[in-house]
DNA sequence: TGTGCCGGGAT
DNA sequence: ATCCCGGCACA
C-alpha cells in the first residue's frame, strides 16, 4: 500500500464565500469544486489567475476570480490561504504523490471535509484529526466505505492532514452530483479531457505540477476519474476501462499550468513514455482465439465458440432452436484456431466473415487457408470424422495453421541471440525468422513463401481434430512443429566450445560477463 | 572435475 | 521480467 496521500489542504472542496451578485454586501458561501488555471487569456487579470467553480448553496455553479473569494474556513486569512494551499496542493512535494488538479472523488471527500467548516474545529491539530471521532447512528453506514478510505490513510500517511470529520449524508450525495456536472462541464478543456494516470507515472512524480490530481481511490461516482492503469500496470479493482496512451497526451501538453523549468527533467521519463510512443506497448498476450466453421464452403470465423455454434446450428444443420436443445454437434464443425494478432493482422481480414471465399485449390493465396471441410465430399453428412481425416491435399486449417509458429519462443532473451530459420515447406524459399533477444516475446515473422497471412493453430480440445491436421500436411507440421533447437541431441544444445564469458573474464571477474553467463544461461556474448 | 547452460524457483 | 541456482551433460 503505497497510496500515500501526500496531497495537504487543498482548495478543491472548501468552502468559500463569495461576493454576492446582488451586491448587496451579503456574501453566499459555497463549496469549490474545480479549479482552472487561466493563461492570460483575460489580460486584465494578469498571467494565469486561478479560476474556482463554486458550487452555490443555490446548487448552481458559478465561477470566481481567486480575488473574489474569500476561503470560509478562516475568513481572517481569506486569500492568503487560497492561493497557499492550492500551491500546496499542485504538488505535494515528495515526488511520488497525486497531483492535484481535479480532484478525486475522494479527495473531494476527503479534503473537502477537512476544509468544511465543521471539519476544522481542529485545523492545525493533526492529531485531533487523525484520532478523529467515531462515527455514530446511521451516518455510520452511510459513510462506511469513507471510513475504510480514510482508515487506510491513516495508516499510511502519518504526517498528513486526513481529517476524520465528515460530510453529512446530504452533502456527500450534493458533492457526488455537482463534482460529476463540474467535471463534465470542465471536459471540454483540454485540461481535464485527460483520462487517469497511471500509478507509476505519478509515482515517479512526472506528473508533478501537470495541474493533475489522481489519487489512488476506488471511489468515484463516475468512474472516470478512478485509477486505471494501462496495460502492464493494470489494476484490476479499478472499474474504469484502460485508456490507450494516446488519451494521455493531451493531459500532457505543458500548457495549463505551465511546468516550472525543472520540472522539464523530471519529465523526462514520463514524457519518454508517454511522447514517445511510437512504439506499441507490447500485448501481453497477442493471441486471439477464432473459432472457424469448418463446414464445407463456409469459412465463416466468429470471435466466439457460442456464435460459431450458433451459426452451424442454424446455418448449416437447420436447427432453429436455441442452444439448449444442441446435442452438441455444432462441435464437430467449427475449429477453434489462435490467431497471432501481432504477425498476422493482415491475415485476419482476409478471414472476416464478410468473405467467406472458399475454393478449390488455387494457387498459393491469402484465401487459401478457407478451404471448407470435406472438400469434394459429402460435407453433409454430419459425420464426425468427416473433416478429421485424410484428405491427402488440404484442411481448412492445414495451412493455416503453421502452429509450431507459436509454440516457437525462448524462455530468456538470451537464449534466442543467433537467427532461428524455420526450413520451408519444401517449396525450396525458405519461410524465416529471425529472433532478437530483445524481443524475444513479440518477435516478428517475416513470412516469403508461401504466403500464410495469419500464423494459427488448430486447436481442438475435443475430436482429435489436430491430429488430422497433421496427417494431412505431415512435412510443415514436423517441420514446423520441431523445437528449433531440437535436432540431434534430445534436448540439451550442444555445449559450444567458444570462449565464454567464464573464461575469457574468469571467476574474478564476473561482473564482466555477459548477463547470461552470470546467470549460467548460454552466454550471450560469445556465441559459438 | 570444470564448464556450459537448461529448467525452474524466487522476487 | 529479472535474477539466481541446482543439477545435468559434456569435454
Amino acid at each position: 500500500m503505497h497510496t500515500r496521500r501526500l496531497v495537504k489542504r487543498s482548495i478543491l472542496g472548501s468552502r468559500v464565500f463569495t461576493p454576492s451578485p446582488t451586491g448587496d454586501g451579503a456574501p453566499l458561501s459555497g463549496l469549490v469544486q474545480a479549479v482552472k488555471q487561466q493563461e492570460n487569456r483575460d489580460v486584465s487579470t494578469g498571467p494565469r489567475r486561478n479560476v474556482y467553480m463554486v458550487l452555490m448553496q443555490d446548487g448552481s455553479l458559478k465561477e470566481f476570480s481567486e480575488d473574489e473569494i474569500a476561503v470560509g474556513f478562516n475568513q481572517t486569512t481569506a486569500k492568503g490561504p487560497l492561493r497557499s494551499s492550492l500551491k500546496q496542493s499542485v504538488w505535494n512535494g515528495r515526488g511520488n504523490g497525486a497531483p492535484l488538479q481535479s480532484q478525486t472523488m475522494e479527495a473531494q471527500k476527503g479534503e473537502a471535509n477537512s476544509l468544511s467548516p465543521e471539519a476544522l474545529k481542529g485545523e492545525r491539530g493533526a492529531d485531533g484529526r487523525r484520532t478523529g471521532r467515531p462515527l455514530e447512528g446511521p451516518e455510520r453506514d452511510h459513510t462506511r466505505s469513507v471510513s475504510l478510505l480514510e482508515q487506510k490513510r491513516n495508516v499510511v500517511s502519518s504526517s498528513i492532514d486526513v481529517p476524520n470529520v465528515r460530510k453529512s449524508e446530504e452533502e456527500v450525495d450534493m458533492e457526488k452530483v455537482t463534482a460529476a456536472m463540474v467535471l463534465t462541464s470542465l471536459s471540454s478543456s483540454p485540461l481535464v479531457r485527460s483520462p487517469p494516470v497511471k500509478v507509476s507515472e505519478c509515482l515517479n512524480g512526472s506528473w508533478k505540477d501537470r495541474g493533475g490530481g489522481f489519487t489512488p481511490s476506488s471511489y468515484s461516482s463516475s468512474g472516470y476519474w478512478s485509477w486505471s492503469g494501462p496495460s502492464d500496470q493494470s489494476n484490476p479493482s479499478t472499474p474504469s476501462p484502460p485508456l490507450s496512451a494516446d488519451s494521455f497526451k493531451p493531459f500532457r501538453m505543458p500548457s495549463i499550468n505551465g511546468p516550472p523549468p525543472d520540472d522539464a527533467i523530471d519529465e523526462q521519463d514520463g514524457s519518454s513514455l508517454l511522447f514517445d510512443e511510437p512504439i506499441p506497448r507490447k500485448r501481453k498476450n497477442s493471441m486471439k482465439v477464432m473459432f472457424k466453421c469448418l463446414w464445407k464452403n463456409c469459412g465463416k470465423v466468429l470471435s466466439s465458440a457460442a456464435g460459431i455454434q450458433r451459426h452451424i446450428r442454424t446455418v448449416h444443420l437447420g436447427r432453429n432452436c436455441d442452444s439448449d436443445c444442441s446435442d452438441g454437434e455444432e462441435d464437430f464443425y467449427y475449429s477453434e484456431i489462435k490467431l497471432n494478432t501481432d504477425s498476422v493482422a493482415d491475415g485476419l481480414s482476409s478471414l472476416s466473415p464478410v468473405s467467406p471465399s472458399v475454393l478449390s485449390p488455387v494457387p498459393p493465396s491469402n484465401d487459401r487457408h478457407r478451404r471448407p471441410p470435406a472438400e469434394g465430399s459429402n460435407g453433409s453428412s454430419g459425420n464426425k470424422e468427416n473433416h478429421s481425416h485424410a484428405h491427402s491435399n488440404t484442411t481448412p486449417l492445414s495451412r493455416s495453421a503453421p502452429s509450431a509458429l507459436y509454440l516457437i519462443h525462448t524462455d530468456h532473451a538470451y537464449q534466442a541471440t543467433s537467427p532461428v530459420t524455420i526450413p520451408s515447406t519444401g517449396s525450396g524459399s525458405a519461410a524465416s525468422t529471425s529472433f532478437t533477444p530483445s524481443s524475444s516475446s513479440n518477435f516478428s515473422i517475416s513470412w516469403q513463401s508461401p504466403p500464410v497471412t495469419f500464423t494459427g493453430t488448430a486447436v481442438s480440445p475435443t475430436h482429435s481434430r489436430t491430429q488430422s491436421f497433421v496427417e494431412q500436411r505431415p512435412q510443415t507440421i514436423a517441420v514446423l512443429s520441431s523445437p528449433p533447437r531440437a535436432t540431434g541431441s534430445l534436448s540439451r544444445k550442444s555445449r559450444g566450445e567458444g570462449k565464454k564469458c567464464r573464461k575469457v573474464y574468469g571467476m574474478e571477474n564476473r561482473d564482466m560477463w555477459c548477463t547470461a553467463c552470470r546467470w549460467k544461461k548460454a552466454c550471450q556474448r560469445f556465441t559459438d
